[in-house]
RNA sequence: GCGCGUGUAGCUCAGAGGUUAGAGCGUGCGGUUCACAUCCGUAAGGUCCCUGGUUCGAAUCCAGGCACGCGCACCA
């Protein structure tokens, strides 16, 4: 016998995937009049490696795309990268802070040159990896959200929204992040648990006169961020605060500033809450933006972008905001106006990429108006046009799209899509700032600075991968009156048939944490671009929890690397340990035991194969199809009624996305029923003349259907038999384009009720 | 605060209104000529979180509670 009596994968795992490689079987073709099955790779940044996360993902993937690959359906699996704006600044910025040296220095051309030299070197260890772990994705179609045809899709996006309205410059109490000197949108924030304080300080009310006497002097309020209180400009109460009925309209004297600001009422004032009284700082919070709105209030804006304070904050201008607010604190002790300090714990928004706590203040940005756009995203959840697997994920959604705030979109780095807005050089006095936008800016005009949200490009994922001028599919060559709208906003130049043909893909897997970030972007910028749902389902993959239930990160230092698991078992066994833990309902408690059982799978496989092969050898044999089995023994009858069950219930149940329960099944009928069973009972029916010719038949039928079976779960060691086996019987020539069973007894028989009629 | 999820063998998890509740790993015992020791056979191991309700029958459905995890939120 040629193979050994040990699966090796190491050994044939490179060699499996260049013969798929070398044969274009990952290649999606356009088949006129064929509904194909196309899932687009969620893009992991250029700048990660493969995770926990990834590699289920991917393998989640994988699995429906070889299925409905095999099934003989057009399949086409996308990847591609992301540019990751914030992220991949900072991995250079820190790589230059090592060279003593930061991005200002070099200047913006130098810099975004720099990213680029990182990107060609480091940005395809990730692709890389997906190949190691077998995914079929089609690499000739491979993206990258900052490739140049790209970037002029995202180009035409802006304009699109420009044009109708819904993109325009405004001041906002906005995320800042000191770290990362830019603007973040409210989802980009992560809030974590902080034990600070809450001080209560006393805001004198001014008197008429000098020896006025008054009842109450002062009113109280409580804050957790002194330091914001140089630039209070009112105090709050609720109307219908009893306590405070009096004083709603007198005048107070800031302390520390000397300023007058007066006490407006507010509705969304917590009575219970602290004194029931808010210090209201419009430039510093956006709930005090919205007061300030109303009651017409000045903005002082305190905090500056490095997070020191401005010279609005008088003597402490220049402290950072640690810094002053202790000096203030002490300040206020002394004149007897810090009443009393509270320990308290509260939630404190951080930057989801650095992890340092982020500064609220004012600031000119860039928005989306998101009326019209949520509007159809919601549509098409609650009409079923998307559905969302696990069902429950939809109200999640649903609950944030209905409360949606207008999308800040300007973001203050250098990598990335630049917005494409121009404005005059010179400005004239006392004239609107004139500004341009589009392409092709007329004379004087320059670019600013600002650059897109790394999300507003990924959510043109499943439409911008299929524009591309020099791709695989030529230009748009039919008339299609559907493109119409799509060639107005995007260009001839971008569209192809590919987007035609390909648009809307069928099931979008991802994690739940980019629901909002993604998901939802994607949903409505697939509405507004292309008048059609991008994706027809979203499967969120349960989260890869460590053996304690913490969520496995490589920045806690609970993470696990998946390419060190496929050195030590194999890319099989750890696609089969993985698809075997997702069970739909419960997260992913990740063990490596699972791993180890899946690798000790893998090598039964090929052990039974081997046995098979043995006991076909010279044989001559002729594969029969399943209708000219004749099987002799009730062993014979047993099995072949077991596969046929087996068909039935992973169907059904990669159908439903039960990848657990799909996995199971499978290794039950392998390894108990046909190897333990069948297997055993064969070897005494090969023994005689009688029964040899229809065991042999059973046997390698039973073992082809279950290799076809297994092979979106465990593609290599599958197609390692198959080729092997190839050598005595007449098979088709890659198990990975080879027939999915589905034969009427499989599709029709569920599993045997036990009284028919 | 609101919402979501989970609780079943030592561990990780399936299952689900109806005999005796299952798997993998782990554990005990026995087994190496004859595909595989990454193996085979066999055994032990469960108050299905608690309380109440519906039912002929509940681990399963309902209500309440407890525990853990997660998401959202403008309690300053």
């Amino acid at each position: 016998m040629i193979i050994d009596k040990r699966y090796e994968p190491k050994e044939v795992e490179g060699e499996i995937y260049d013969f798929w490689l070398k044969n274009s079987y990952f290649k999606g073709k356009i088949v006129k009049g064929k509904k194909p099955f196309v899932v687009v790779i969620p893009p992991p940044n250029v700048t990660g490696s493969l995770h926990m996360g990834h590699a289920l993902n991917n393998t989640l993937q994988d699995i429906l795309v070889r299925q409905n690959r095999m099934k003989g359906v057009p399949t086409l699996w996308v990847p591609g990268t992301d540019h990751a704006g914030i992220a991949t600044q900072n991995v250079v910025e820190k790589q230059l802070a090592k060279e003593g040296k930061n991005r200002h220095e070099l200047g913006r051309a130098e810099f975004v040159k720099k990213v680029w030299e990182w990107v060609d070197e480091y940005g395809d260890i990730i692709i890389k990896q997906l190949k190691k772990l077998g995914c079929s994705c089609d690499w000739s179609r491979q993206r990258f959200t900052l490739d140049e045809d790209y970037s002029a899709a995202v180009q035409k996006a802006f304009e699109h929204y420009y044009k109708k309205g819904w993109i325009y410059q405004g001041e906002r109490v906005i995320n800042w992040c000191v770290r990362c000197q830019t603007a973040l949108s409210d989802i980009e924030l992560e809030h974590k648990e902080v034990e600070g304080s809450l001080w209560f300080v006393r805001y004198p009310l001014k008197l008429k006169t000098k020896n006025e006497k008054l009842k109450t002097k002062y009113i109280t309020v409580a804050t957790t961020r002194p330091e914001t209180m140089l630039g209070d400009t009112a105090v709050a109460v609720n109307p219908t605060d009893k306590r405070y009925k009096n004083v709603v309209g007198k005048i107070l004297i800031l302390p520390l500033m000397g300023r007058e600001i007066p006490v407006v009422a507010f509705d969304a004032v917590d009575k219970e809450f602290g004194t029931g009284a808010v210090k209201v700082t419009p430039a510093h919070d956006p709930n005090d933006f919205e007061i300030g709105k109303i009651h017409n209030l000045a903005k002082i804006k305190v905090i500056d972008e490095l997070g020191k304070m401005t010279k609005e904050a008088g003597k402490y201008a220049g402290q950072k905001t640690q810094q002053a607010r202790e000096n203030i604190l002490q300040d206020l002790q002394q004149k007897g106006l810090l009443l009393k300090t509270q320990k308290y714990v509260h939630q404190v928004p951080h930057c989801y990429r650095c992890g340092k706590i982020v500064e609220q203040l004012v600031s000119k940005q860039w928005f989306v108006n998101m009326q019209q756009l949520a509007q159809p995203a919601i549509e098409a959840v609650k009409n079923g046009k998307i559905k969302f697997e696990p069902k429950r994920w939809e109200k999640v959604y649903l609950d944030w799209m209905e409360n949606l705030k207008d999308w800040c979109i300007s973001r203050q780095i250098w990598w990335g899509h630049r917005l494409p807005v121009w404005q005059l050089k010179v400005k004239i006095k006392n004239e609107k700032l004139k500004i341009y936008v589009g392409g092709n800016p007329p004379k004087g005009y320059t670019q600013i600075d600002d650059v897109l949200d790394t999300w507003f490009s990924s959510a043109l994922w499943p439409i911008a991968v299929f524009l591309k001028k020099n791709s695989s599919s030529e230009k748009l060559k039919s008339q299609n009156a559907k493109l119409k709208r799509v060639l107005d906003i995007f260009g001839e130049d971008l569209i192809t048939d590919d987007l035609e043909y390909f648009y809307p893909t069928t099931v979008l897997s991802t994690a739940r944490d980019i629901l909002y970030l993604w998901v939802a972007r994607m949903i409505f910028s697939g509405l507004e671009f292309m008048k059609e749902v991008p994706f027809t389902t979203v499967y969120i993959h349960p989260t890869v929890l460590n053996a304690e239930g913490k969520r496995m990160s490589k920045s806690l230092g609970t993470g696990l690397d998946p390419i060190e698991l496929i050195e030590k078992y194999g890319a099989d066994a750890t696609r089969f340990g993985l698809a075997f833990q997702t069970t739909g309902t419960q997260d992913l408690r990740f063990s490596e035991n699972k791993i180890v059982a899946s690798r000790n799978f893998a090598n039964k496989i090929w052990n039974a194969s081997r046995f098979v092969m043995m006991q076909i050898a010279n044989s001559k044999l002729q594969l029969k199809s399943q209708k000219g089995l004749k099987p002799n023994s009730p062993a014979d009858r047993v099995i072949l009624e077991q596969l046929n069950q087996t068909i039935y219930l992973v169907n059904q149940n990669l159908d439903k996305f039960r990848f657990g329960q799909a996995a199971e099944q499978l290794f039950q009928f392998f390894w108990h029923q046909f190897c333990d069973i069948y297997l055993e009972q064969s070897k005494k029916q090969l023994e005689g003349k009688k029964l040899r010719g229809n065991t042999q038949q059973i046997l390698v039928f039973t073992l082809v259907n279950s290799l076809k079976l297994l092979h979106p779960f465990m593609p290599f060691v599958t197609e390692a038999v198959w080729q092997n086996l190839k050598k005595t019987v007449s098979l088709e020539p890659a198990l990975i384009s080879s027939c999915w069973p589905h034969s009427a007894e499989a599709t029709r028989g569920k599993p045997k009720a036990s009284s028919k009629n």
